[in-house]
DNA sequence: ATACAAAGATACCAATTGGTATCTTAATAA
DNA sequence: TTATTAAGATACCAATTGGTATCTTTGTAT
Protein backbone atom coordinates (compact mmCIF):
# COMPACT_ATOMS: atom_id res chain seq x y z
CA UNK A 1 0.00 0.00 0.00
CA UNK A 2 1.41 3.42 -0.44
CA UNK A 3 2.09 5.44 2.77
CA UNK A 4 -0.83 6.53 4.06
CA UNK A 5 0.10 8.73 6.71
CA UNK A 6 2.26 10.25 4.40
CA UNK A 7 -0.53 11.13 2.48
CA UNK A 8 -2.48 12.30 5.44
CA UNK A 9 0.16 14.62 7.14
CA UNK A 10 0.23 16.15 3.13
CA UNK A 11 -3.40 17.02 3.28
CA UNK A 12 -3.23 18.06 7.06
CA UNK A 13 -0.46 20.62 5.78
CA UNK A 14 -1.86 21.95 2.61
CA UNK A 15 -5.57 22.16 3.42
CA UNK A 16 -4.32 23.96 6.98
CA UNK A 17 -2.23 26.29 5.66
CA UNK A 18 -5.50 27.10 2.92
CA UNK A 19 -8.30 27.19 5.84
CA UNK A 20 -5.70 29.49 7.67
CA UNK A 21 -5.44 31.93 4.92
CA UNK A 22 -8.07 31.95 2.71
CA UNK A 23 -10.81 30.12 6.09
CA UNK A 24 -12.43 27.53 6.35
CA UNK A 25 -15.88 28.34 4.47
CA UNK A 26 -13.50 29.86 1.60
CA UNK A 27 -11.77 26.81 0.84
CA UNK A 28 -13.20 23.82 -1.03
CA UNK A 29 -12.22 20.17 -1.00
CA UNK A 30 -11.25 21.06 -5.21
CA UNK A 31 -9.19 23.65 -3.68
CA UNK A 32 -7.62 21.05 -1.73
CA UNK A 33 -7.19 18.44 -4.44
CA UNK A 34 -5.53 21.16 -6.27
CA UNK A 35 -2.57 21.97 -3.50
CA UNK A 36 -1.97 18.12 -3.01
CA UNK A 37 -2.68 16.57 -6.05
CA UNK A 38 -4.50 14.07 -4.84
CA UNK A 39 -8.28 13.50 -5.91
CA UNK A 40 -11.50 13.95 -3.69
CA UNK A 41 -11.73 10.08 -3.53
CA UNK A 42 -8.05 10.07 -1.41
CA UNK A 43 -9.16 12.58 0.78
CA UNK A 44 -12.22 11.92 1.53
CA UNK A 45 -10.43 8.02 2.42
CA UNK A 46 -8.50 9.58 5.06
CA UNK A 47 -11.51 12.02 6.42
CA UNK A 48 -14.84 11.55 6.63
CA UNK A 49 -16.28 14.98 6.14
CA UNK A 50 -15.11 18.58 5.33
CA UNK A 51 -15.70 19.56 9.04
CA UNK A 52 -13.36 16.43 10.01
CA UNK A 53 -10.78 17.63 7.77
CA UNK A 54 -11.22 21.01 9.18
CA UNK A 55 -11.06 20.19 12.79
CA UNK A 56 -8.06 17.90 12.23
CA UNK A 57 -6.32 20.48 10.39
CA UNK A 58 -6.66 23.13 12.93
CA UNK A 59 -5.65 20.85 15.50
CA UNK A 60 -2.44 20.19 13.65
CA UNK A 61 -1.96 24.04 13.04
CA UNK A 62 -2.07 24.78 17.06
CA UNK A 63 0.00 21.52 17.94
CA UNK A 64 3.01 22.58 15.54
CA UNK A 65 2.46 26.32 17.32
CA UNK A 66 2.39 24.83 20.86
CA UNK A 67 5.29 22.31 20.24
CA UNK A 68 7.27 25.42 18.80
CA UNK A 69 6.52 27.89 21.31
CA UNK A 70 6.31 25.59 24.44
CA UNK A 71 9.48 24.02 24.05
CA UNK A 72 11.80 26.98 23.76
CA UNK A 73 9.65 28.50 26.72
CA UNK A 74 10.70 25.36 28.93
CA UNK A 75 14.30 26.00 27.97
CA UNK A 76 13.77 29.08 29.20
CA UNK A 77 14.99 28.87 33.23
CA UNK A 78 13.43 32.08 34.81
CA UNK A 79 10.61 34.33 34.48
CA UNK A 80 12.26 36.83 32.08
CA UNK A 81 13.96 34.48 30.13
CA UNK A 82 10.45 32.64 29.34
CA UNK A 83 8.70 35.55 28.19
CA UNK A 84 11.79 36.97 26.27
CA UNK A 85 11.74 33.28 24.52
CA UNK A 86 7.86 34.00 23.73
CA UNK A 87 8.90 37.48 22.50
CA UNK A 88 11.87 36.41 20.48
CA UNK A 89 8.77 33.74 18.90
CA UNK A 90 6.34 35.86 17.54
CA UNK A 91 9.18 38.17 15.88
CA UNK A 92 11.06 34.84 14.26
CA UNK A 93 7.39 34.00 13.13
CA UNK A 94 7.32 37.12 11.45
CA UNK A 95 10.25 35.82 9.11
CA UNK A 96 9.88 32.74 9.13
CA UNK A 97 6.19 31.05 9.37
CA UNK A 98 5.78 27.73 10.11
CA UNK A 99 2.16 28.26 8.40
CA UNK A 100 1.05 31.40 6.48
CA UNK A 101 -2.53 33.42 7.48
CA UNK A 102 -1.19 34.53 11.17
CA UNK A 103 -2.67 33.05 14.65
CA UNK A 104 -4.89 29.98 13.54
CA UNK A 105 -7.14 30.65 16.79
CA UNK A 106 -7.70 34.05 15.76
CA UNK A 107 -8.63 32.81 12.15
CA UNK A 108 -10.38 29.78 13.69
CA UNK A 109 -12.58 32.20 16.34
CA UNK A 110 -13.27 35.30 13.97
CA UNK A 111 -14.79 32.69 11.43
CA UNK A 112 -16.62 30.72 13.28
CA UNK A 113 -20.02 31.20 14.65
CA UNK A 114 -22.85 29.42 16.29
CA UNK A 115 -23.54 27.35 13.30
CA UNK A 116 -19.87 26.06 13.00
CA UNK A 117 -19.62 25.09 16.61
CA UNK A 118 -17.15 22.42 16.78
CA UNK A 119 -14.77 24.61 15.19
CA UNK A 120 -15.52 27.64 17.86
CA UNK A 121 -15.32 25.17 20.66
CA UNK A 122 -12.11 24.43 19.52
CA UNK A 123 -10.53 27.58 19.30
CA UNK A 124 -11.91 27.98 22.48
CA UNK A 125 -9.97 25.33 24.23
CA UNK A 126 -7.14 26.66 22.26
CA UNK A 127 -7.49 30.14 23.83
CA UNK A 128 -8.04 28.55 27.48
CA UNK A 129 -4.78 26.55 27.02
CA UNK A 130 -2.80 29.73 25.50
CA UNK A 131 -4.06 32.00 28.76
CA UNK A 132 -3.54 29.32 31.31
CA UNK A 133 -0.15 28.31 30.66
CA UNK A 134 0.95 32.53 30.26
CA UNK A 135 -1.14 32.30 33.97
CA UNK A 136 1.08 29.44 34.62
CA UNK A 137 4.68 31.79 33.86
CA UNK A 138 3.92 34.64 36.29
CA UNK A 139 2.43 32.55 38.69
CA UNK A 140 6.11 30.51 38.79
CA UNK A 141 7.79 33.84 38.21
CA UNK A 142 6.01 34.96 41.36
CA UNK A 143 6.64 32.13 43.74
CA UNK A 144 10.54 31.75 42.54
CA UNK A 145 10.85 35.69 43.41
CA UNK A 146 11.32 36.69 39.65
CA UNK A 147 7.67 38.77 39.76
CA UNK A 148 6.32 41.28 42.70
CA UNK A 149 4.67 39.72 44.92
CA UNK A 150 0.28 40.38 44.22
CA UNK A 151 0.70 40.63 40.76
CA UNK A 152 -2.35 39.80 39.16
CA UNK A 153 -1.48 37.08 36.72
CA UNK A 154 -4.48 36.33 35.12
CA UNK A 155 -5.03 40.08 34.34
CA UNK A 156 -1.24 39.96 32.79
CA UNK A 157 -2.09 36.89 30.99
CA UNK A 158 -5.12 38.32 29.07
CA UNK A 159 -3.26 41.83 28.36
CA UNK A 160 -0.26 39.96 26.58
CA UNK A 161 -2.51 37.46 24.67
CA UNK A 162 -4.83 40.33 23.74
CA UNK A 163 -1.65 42.49 22.51
CA UNK A 164 0.01 39.70 20.74
CA UNK A 165 -3.25 38.70 19.39
CA UNK A 166 -4.46 42.47 17.88
CA UNK A 167 -0.62 42.90 16.50
CA UNK A 168 -0.19 39.93 14.85
CA UNK A 169 -4.20 40.91 12.92
CA UNK A 170 -2.90 44.65 12.40
CA UNK A 171 0.70 43.42 10.63
CA UNK A 172 -1.21 40.89 8.90
CA UNK A 173 -3.56 43.50 7.14
CA UNK A 174 -0.74 45.97 6.73
CA UNK A 175 1.62 43.43 5.41
CA UNK A 176 4.66 44.56 7.53
CA UNK A 177 5.65 42.98 10.76
CA UNK A 178 6.31 47.01 12.37
CA UNK A 179 2.60 46.99 14.25
CA UNK A 180 3.43 43.12 15.67
CA UNK A 181 7.22 44.48 16.80
CA UNK A 182 5.49 47.51 18.46
CA UNK A 183 3.17 45.27 20.59
CA UNK A 184 6.63 42.91 21.57
CA UNK A 185 8.27 46.12 22.70
CA UNK A 186 5.63 47.43 24.77
CA UNK A 187 4.90 44.02 26.28
CA UNK A 188 8.90 43.87 27.38
CA UNK A 189 8.44 47.14 29.15
CA UNK A 190 5.21 45.75 31.01
CA UNK A 191 7.36 42.70 31.68
CA UNK A 192 9.68 44.97 32.89
CA UNK A 193 7.22 46.51 35.10
CA UNK A 194 6.04 43.48 36.98
CA UNK A 195 9.98 42.05 37.00
CA UNK A 196 11.80 42.18 39.85
CA UNK B 1 -42.61 53.33 -6.79
CA UNK B 2 -41.70 51.68 -3.90
CA UNK B 3 -38.96 53.55 -1.50
CA UNK B 4 -35.45 52.76 -2.71
CA UNK B 5 -33.63 54.07 -0.23
CA UNK B 6 -35.65 51.90 2.54
CA UNK B 7 -35.09 48.87 0.84
CA UNK B 8 -31.26 49.43 0.16
CA UNK B 9 -30.78 50.22 3.65
CA UNK B 10 -33.08 47.35 5.04
CA UNK B 11 -30.39 45.26 2.62
CA UNK B 12 -27.08 46.97 3.68
CA UNK B 13 -28.22 46.46 7.29
CA UNK B 14 -28.94 43.11 7.59
CA UNK B 15 -26.25 41.87 4.97
CA UNK B 16 -24.02 43.74 7.13
CA UNK B 17 -25.01 41.85 10.29
CA UNK B 18 -24.61 38.48 7.94
CA UNK B 19 -21.22 38.98 7.02
CA UNK B 20 -20.05 40.54 9.98
CA UNK B 21 -21.15 37.24 12.02
CA UNK B 22 -21.10 34.54 9.60
CA UNK B 23 -18.29 36.13 7.52
CA UNK B 24 -18.55 37.35 3.94
CA UNK B 25 -18.18 34.23 1.85
CA UNK B 26 -19.96 31.74 4.27
CA UNK B 27 -23.11 34.35 3.85
CA UNK B 28 -25.46 33.61 0.45
CA UNK B 29 -27.70 35.93 -1.30
CA UNK B 30 -30.41 33.34 -0.31
CA UNK B 31 -29.32 34.13 3.49
CA UNK B 32 -29.93 37.48 2.63
CA UNK B 33 -33.25 36.94 1.14
CA UNK B 34 -34.15 35.12 4.06
CA UNK B 35 -33.00 37.78 6.30
CA UNK B 36 -34.79 41.13 4.67
CA UNK B 37 -37.58 39.03 3.15
CA UNK B 38 -36.76 40.21 -0.18
CA UNK B 39 -36.69 38.25 -3.49
CA UNK B 40 -33.13 38.30 -5.32
CA UNK B 41 -34.31 40.41 -7.85
CA UNK B 42 -34.70 43.26 -5.49
CA UNK B 43 -31.01 42.86 -4.19
CA UNK B 44 -29.60 42.63 -7.35
CA UNK B 45 -31.51 45.58 -8.14
CA UNK B 46 -29.45 47.73 -5.58
CA UNK B 47 -25.99 46.11 -6.09
CA UNK B 48 -24.51 44.88 -8.91
CA UNK B 49 -22.76 41.81 -7.80
CA UNK B 50 -22.10 40.36 -4.19
CA UNK B 51 -18.77 41.55 -3.99
CA UNK B 52 -20.09 45.03 -4.26
CA UNK B 53 -22.89 44.51 -1.76
CA UNK B 54 -20.07 43.51 1.07
CA UNK B 55 -17.84 46.45 0.02
CA UNK B 56 -21.12 48.94 0.57
CA UNK B 57 -22.26 46.82 3.37
CA UNK B 58 -18.19 47.18 5.48
CA UNK B 59 -18.63 50.66 4.54
CA UNK B 60 -21.69 51.12 6.08
CA UNK B 61 -20.71 48.61 9.16
CA UNK B 62 -17.32 51.20 9.56
CA UNK B 63 -19.64 54.32 9.02
CA UNK B 64 -21.93 53.16 12.00
CA UNK B 65 -18.72 52.61 13.94
CA UNK B 66 -17.13 55.96 13.39
CA UNK B 67 -20.06 58.33 13.67
CA UNK B 68 -20.90 56.89 16.65
CA UNK B 69 -16.93 56.84 18.60
CA UNK B 70 -16.37 59.58 16.47
CA UNK B 71 -18.78 61.75 17.63
CA UNK B 72 -18.46 61.08 21.32
CA UNK B 73 -14.33 61.81 21.23
CA UNK B 74 -15.28 65.23 19.10
CA UNK B 75 -17.95 66.02 22.59
CA UNK B 76 -14.67 65.31 24.83
CA UNK B 77 -12.66 68.50 25.43
CA UNK B 78 -9.21 67.21 27.42
CA UNK B 79 -6.86 64.31 26.11
CA UNK B 80 -8.38 62.16 29.34
CA UNK B 81 -11.55 62.90 28.04
CA UNK B 82 -11.40 61.97 24.36
CA UNK B 83 -9.72 58.30 25.33
CA UNK B 84 -12.29 58.07 28.70
CA UNK B 85 -15.07 58.36 25.45
CA UNK B 86 -13.12 55.51 23.58
CA UNK B 87 -13.10 53.35 26.30
CA UNK B 88 -16.10 53.50 27.76
CA UNK B 89 -17.37 53.14 23.61
CA UNK B 90 -15.95 49.74 23.61
CA UNK B 91 -17.34 49.03 27.51
CA UNK B 92 -20.97 49.76 26.64
CA UNK B 93 -20.57 47.96 23.13
CA UNK B 94 -20.33 44.78 24.86
CA UNK B 95 -23.91 45.37 26.16
CA UNK B 96 -25.49 47.56 23.44
CA UNK B 97 -24.02 46.24 19.97
CA UNK B 98 -24.35 48.89 16.64
CA UNK B 99 -24.19 45.25 15.36
CA UNK B 100 -23.07 41.52 15.73
CA UNK B 101 -20.06 39.92 15.35
CA UNK B 102 -17.17 41.96 16.94
CA UNK B 103 -15.24 44.57 15.08
CA UNK B 104 -15.88 44.44 11.33
CA UNK B 105 -12.44 45.89 10.68
CA UNK B 106 -11.11 42.65 12.68
CA UNK B 107 -13.43 40.22 10.72
CA UNK B 108 -12.87 41.89 7.26
CA UNK B 109 -9.34 42.09 8.20
CA UNK B 110 -8.91 37.93 9.03
CA UNK B 111 -11.54 36.80 6.21
CA UNK B 112 -9.85 38.80 3.50
CA UNK B 113 -6.82 37.57 1.67
CA UNK B 114 -5.44 38.32 -1.36
CA UNK B 115 -7.80 36.86 -3.78
CA UNK B 116 -10.69 39.10 -2.11
CA UNK B 117 -8.40 41.99 -2.67
CA UNK B 118 -10.73 44.78 -2.43
CA UNK B 119 -12.02 43.77 1.16
CA UNK B 120 -9.01 43.69 2.05
CA UNK B 121 -8.05 47.09 1.21
CA UNK B 122 -10.89 48.69 2.34
CA UNK B 123 -10.07 47.05 6.18
CA UNK B 124 -6.70 48.49 5.83
CA UNK B 125 -7.57 51.92 4.85
CA UNK B 126 -10.33 51.60 8.19
CA UNK B 127 -8.08 50.91 10.32
CA UNK B 128 -5.10 53.18 9.19
CA UNK B 129 -8.03 55.76 9.88
CA UNK B 130 -8.41 54.16 13.25
CA UNK B 131 -4.44 54.78 13.65
CA UNK B 132 -4.31 58.48 12.19
CA UNK B 133 -7.36 59.76 14.60
CA UNK B 134 -6.01 57.69 17.65
CA UNK B 135 -2.50 59.11 16.99
CA UNK B 136 -3.74 62.80 16.45
CA UNK B 137 -5.73 62.67 19.73
CA UNK B 138 -2.07 62.06 21.50
CA UNK B 139 -0.38 64.80 19.28
CA UNK B 140 -2.96 67.35 20.21
CA UNK B 141 -2.63 65.77 23.69
CA UNK B 142 0.86 67.02 24.13
CA UNK B 143 -0.07 70.28 22.13
CA UNK B 144 -2.26 71.13 25.27
CA UNK B 145 0.33 69.87 27.49
CA UNK B 146 -2.27 66.83 28.67
CA UNK B 147 0.04 64.53 27.23
CA UNK B 148 4.21 64.17 28.51
CA UNK B 149 5.94 65.58 25.61
CA UNK B 150 8.20 63.20 24.16
CA UNK B 151 5.46 60.76 24.24
CA UNK B 152 5.23 58.74 20.88
CA UNK B 153 2.13 58.90 19.42
CA UNK B 154 2.31 56.38 17.03
CA UNK B 155 3.72 53.90 19.05
CA UNK B 156 1.00 54.19 21.36
CA UNK B 157 -1.79 54.68 18.62
CA UNK B 158 -0.60 51.23 17.99
CA UNK B 159 -0.51 49.57 20.97
CA UNK B 160 -4.25 50.93 22.00
CA UNK B 161 -5.66 49.64 18.91
CA UNK B 162 -3.79 46.42 19.06
CA UNK B 163 -4.74 45.61 22.50
CA UNK B 164 -8.78 46.65 22.05
CA UNK B 165 -8.76 44.42 18.93
CA UNK B 166 -7.21 41.49 20.81
CA UNK B 167 -9.86 42.12 23.92
CA UNK B 168 -12.63 42.03 21.26
CA UNK B 169 -12.00 38.97 19.62
CA UNK B 170 -11.13 36.83 23.20
CA UNK B 171 -14.61 38.36 24.60
CA UNK B 172 -15.96 37.39 21.39
CA UNK B 173 -14.77 33.78 21.82
CA UNK B 174 -14.97 33.46 25.37
CA UNK B 175 -18.57 34.61 25.09
CA UNK B 176 -18.03 37.36 27.97
CA UNK B 177 -17.09 40.48 28.65
CA UNK B 178 -14.37 39.85 30.81
CA UNK B 179 -11.30 40.04 28.54
CA UNK B 180 -12.21 43.33 26.83
CA UNK B 181 -12.95 45.25 29.75
CA UNK B 182 -9.52 44.01 31.67
CA UNK B 183 -7.96 45.01 28.11
CA UNK B 184 -9.62 48.44 28.82
CA UNK B 185 -8.55 49.12 32.27
CA UNK B 186 -5.07 48.04 31.54
CA UNK B 187 -5.61 50.87 28.70
CA UNK B 188 -6.61 53.23 31.79
CA UNK B 189 -3.69 53.02 33.47
CA UNK B 190 -1.36 53.07 30.18
CA UNK B 191 -3.34 56.60 29.65
CA UNK B 192 -2.42 57.47 33.05
CA UNK B 193 1.00 56.99 32.87
CA UNK B 194 1.76 59.16 29.73
CA UNK B 195 -0.75 61.80 31.34
CA UNK B 196 0.54 64.94 32.89
C1' DA C 1 4.34 -15.46 -8.56
C1' DT C 2 0.01 -14.56 -6.81
C1' DA C 3 -3.73 -13.30 -3.83
C1' DC C 4 -5.28 -9.72 -0.95
C1' DA C 5 -6.24 -5.46 1.04
C1' DA C 6 -5.38 -0.78 1.31
C1' DA C 7 -4.77 3.66 -1.29
C1' DG C 8 -6.20 6.40 -4.64
C1' DA C 9 -8.74 7.71 -9.16
C1' DT C 10 -13.00 8.26 -11.72
C1' DA C 11 -17.52 9.28 -12.41
C1' DC C 12 -21.32 10.45 -10.75
C1' DC C 13 -25.18 12.77 -7.42
C1' DA C 14 -28.50 16.33 -5.51
C1' DA C 15 -28.23 20.79 -3.57
C1' DT C 16 -26.61 25.30 -3.61
C1' DT C 17 -24.03 29.06 -5.48
C1' DG C 18 -23.91 33.81 -7.90
C1' DG C 19 -26.18 35.80 -11.59
C1' DT C 20 -29.75 37.19 -15.29
C1' DA C 21 -33.85 37.74 -18.23
C1' DT C 22 -38.41 38.57 -17.87
C1' DC C 23 -42.72 39.32 -15.79
C1' DT C 24 -45.81 41.77 -12.31
C1' DT C 25 -46.91 45.29 -9.04
C1' DA C 26 -47.21 49.83 -7.22
C1' DA C 27 -46.37 54.81 -6.83
C1' DT C 28 -46.51 59.08 -9.18
C1' DA C 29 -46.91 62.72 -12.74
C1' DA C 30 -49.84 64.28 -16.35
C1' DT D 1 -57.91 58.20 -14.61
C1' DT D 2 -54.40 56.63 -16.95
C1' DA D 3 -49.69 56.10 -18.82
C1' DT D 4 -45.15 55.56 -17.26
C1' DT D 5 -41.43 53.73 -14.95
C1' DA D 6 -39.14 52.14 -11.08
C1' DA D 7 -39.28 48.29 -7.57
C1' DG D 8 -39.70 43.83 -6.75
C1' DA D 9 -41.03 38.77 -7.82
C1' DT D 10 -40.46 34.61 -10.56
C1' DA D 11 -38.18 31.40 -13.10
C1' DC D 12 -34.49 30.10 -14.91
C1' DC D 13 -29.04 29.33 -15.96
C1' DA D 14 -24.28 27.18 -15.75
C1' DA D 15 -20.87 26.31 -12.38
C1' DT D 16 -19.54 24.69 -8.08
C1' DT D 17 -20.36 22.64 -3.68
C1' DG D 18 -19.83 18.47 -0.36
C1' DG D 19 -20.37 13.75 -0.72
C1' DT D 20 -20.53 8.73 -2.44
C1' DA D 21 -20.28 4.42 -5.06
C1' DT D 22 -17.33 2.03 -7.75
C1' DC D 23 -13.35 1.02 -10.23
C1' DT D 24 -8.17 0.68 -10.63
C1' DT D 25 -3.66 0.57 -8.91
C1' DT D 26 0.00 -0.59 -5.78
C1' DG D 27 2.54 -2.51 -2.02
C1' DT D 28 3.09 -6.56 0.74
C1' DA D 29 2.67 -11.15 2.93
C1' DT D 30 2.45 -15.67 1.66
Amino acid sequence: MRNAEVTKDLILRESGNLFNTQGYKATSISDITKATGLTKGAIYRHFESKSDLEQQALRSLAKLMFNELGSSISKAGTFQLKMEATFSFFEEYMHTPLYEGGCPILNAATEADDTNSVLRQQAFNMLGQFKASAKKIIENGIKNNQVKPNTDAAFYATIIIATLEGGIMMSKLEGNPESILLAIQHLRSLTDQISI
